[in-house]
DNA sequence: ATGAAAGCGCTAACAC
DNA sequence: GTGTTAGCGCTTTCAT
């Protein structure tokens, strides 16, 4: 590897000049460029992105951490993401956690260590705690998910009223018998969409029935085996709505096993909105979250954090909407 | 942020012995080992990456490079590599290029300005002659794909053989008019794939016809396309074999809008086995890759490059397997 | 327009 | 066992 030094001695000038030739090109006369692009070019000279971050104290870099990649929901917003920070010179680094603390904890030490300049969380695994004194120590911000009063900016939906919206809708087509499948995670976003459900149902007063509320991984499996609960029940449901489109699937998949015909008399709700939803058969009606725009925003957060860091994060909310198909009556 | 330098101060010791502290605590007294420990925690000092690795000059940071998350084969391909990094002390980053060789050559930087130490590739957009220098002068490898002869070394699975018995199976049921939906891309492993299935028809004595050979993009649309194309020939094929589950389940959806019998006198075989492929109704039959090996063995093979840059890459191949549902008889 | 030199934070000889 | 010091590769004053 060539050194700026070794570059500086082929070209005939000083560190300084190569150090402008990368920096402010137009500061130098037109012999100097020229004499620094030949060493460069013989040499194979690239800069060194550790000296010069070292110097400068910023990398340029933006961690995200995700829970894991295989939601295809993530894809769009990652390139939101991308496409944000990429327009401000700057590189999106993804990891994922496989939603372990421990694992996080150790991406995290790329924050601590200077190794990025900031970072983006889809969800996280720390404590409130935790995360509010990593808020305060470093620029993070959070992404589709928020920590209500976190010192973090985030940009979200407003997840309690897509549920609301979500079940409202199911009453409307005549349903009074609604479970719902949520996530035994912690995150708020699941909070809410469960306050969602439950406001739904009360306020048109339809009691809540805590056999219609399950909780379990955001997986096939647990649509499959929440639905097989559901149907053992005396008074089975007559439509589901789950926290993510891989649950409603399970949902819909046990149930015409069943022989229940989904979309017509059984209804069922996703969420997310993911290409699965358009593949599947029948097509799940699931609700959309602006995918792209929220990448872009989180990031857009960021970098405004970068700038100010001793301002409290803002909190965005993105409107979503109610995507409909085959897999609810209409 | 705390320094080095203040911690030495505070803890009343010299830079050294705060540096031993982290890197070879062993050789401290227990007296320094507390003082420092105590100025540690009060300054809540964590080292610099930027300087450590400016030092080492390795940062201990490995880069993946994907075309692009949403394709859930990559997820457990993914842990694998991190396992395997993280038992040596190595991190995974991961980049999304979207397929897109600009952006690809944006996330190459890292390499080139030694923001990481090595990288990974599960496809590449970089032409023969660019990812072969690339490959003299950086530490890389190859993940599910190969180019054949390349310096960097790869591990993939045998995607000819495993094409091939694909399609024998389909042939041993007894179809004898086989389709097959390749990508368009340039990837190695679609056109040994193609080979494949060529070699199968052929050695089983079935003329290749032109007309069952379709080329598209990885996803869903592109079965539903293909399908069409099919069912609008005068003979139309009663199996296809594609090359990924996203375009198989877009076959079989747009068969069975056509009413047409999915497993039942009309086959279909998709490819890497993802979760897609289980929970469709009907389950697809699909070419199983051993994913989470694929990832470890790939960290492995470039950790070896980092210790002996000069050899050759090694080719590794895996075995691969035909998970059998519903989508074809039997 | 260019160069000299200090210093970003760290590790690793080397000396004691 | 501990300290001194050079130097990793770069940017940026401050001169000139």
């Amino acid at each position: 590897m060539a050194t700026i030094k070794q570059v500086a001695a082929a070209a005939g000038v000083s560190v300084a000049t190569v150090s402008r030739y990368f920096n402010a090109p137009g500061q130098l006369s037109e012999q100097a460029r020229d004499k620094v692009r030949q060493a460069v070019e013989q040499l194979g000279y690239y800069p060194s992105s550790l000296g010069r971050s070292l110097r400068t104290s910023q990398t340029k870099k933006i961690l995200v951490i995700l829970p894991t990649i295989s939601n295809p929901f993530y894809s769009r917003v990652l390139t939101g993401m991308e496409e944000e920070a990429e327009k401000n010179g700057y590189s999106i680094l993804t990891c994922a956690t496989g939603g372990d603390l421990l694992s996080e904890e150790n991406k995290l030490k790329m924050l601590y260590d200077r190794f990025v300049d900031g970072a983006v969380f889809f969800s996280t695994s720390l404590s409130r705690r935790q995360f509010d004194r990593l808020a305060v120590e470093y620029p993070v911000v959070q992404c589709c998910e928020y920590l209500e009063g976190s010192v973090a900016g985030a940009v979200t939906i407003d997840n309690e009223q897509a549920a609301y919206e979500a079940v409202e809708y199911l009453l409307r087509l005549g349903h009074t018998r609604v479970a719902f499948v949520n996530s035994d995670n912690r995150f708020e976003s699941s909070i809410l969409r469960e306050k969602g459900y439950r406001r739904a149902l009360t306020e048109h007063g339809i009691p809540v029935r805590e056999e219609y509320i399950r909780r379990g991984t955001y997986g096939f499996r647990n649509g499959e085996e929440s639905f097989r609960h559901f149907a053992s029940l005396p008074e089975p449901p007559t439509a589901v709505f789950a926290v993510a489109d891989s649950i409603a699937i399970g949902v819909v998949h046990a149930a015409l096993e069943r022989g229940l015909p989904v979309g017509k008399g059984f209804s069922v709700i996703g969420f997310d909105d993911t290409s699965l939803a358009r593949m599947y058969r029948p097509g799940i009606t699931s609700v959309a979250q602006p995918r792209k725009e929220l990448g872009e925003q989180a990031v857009r957060l960021l970098l405004k954090r970068f700038q100010s860091p001793q301002k409290s994060g803002e909190l965005i909310f993105l409107p979503h909407r109610l995507v409909i198909r085959e897999s609810t009556e209409g």
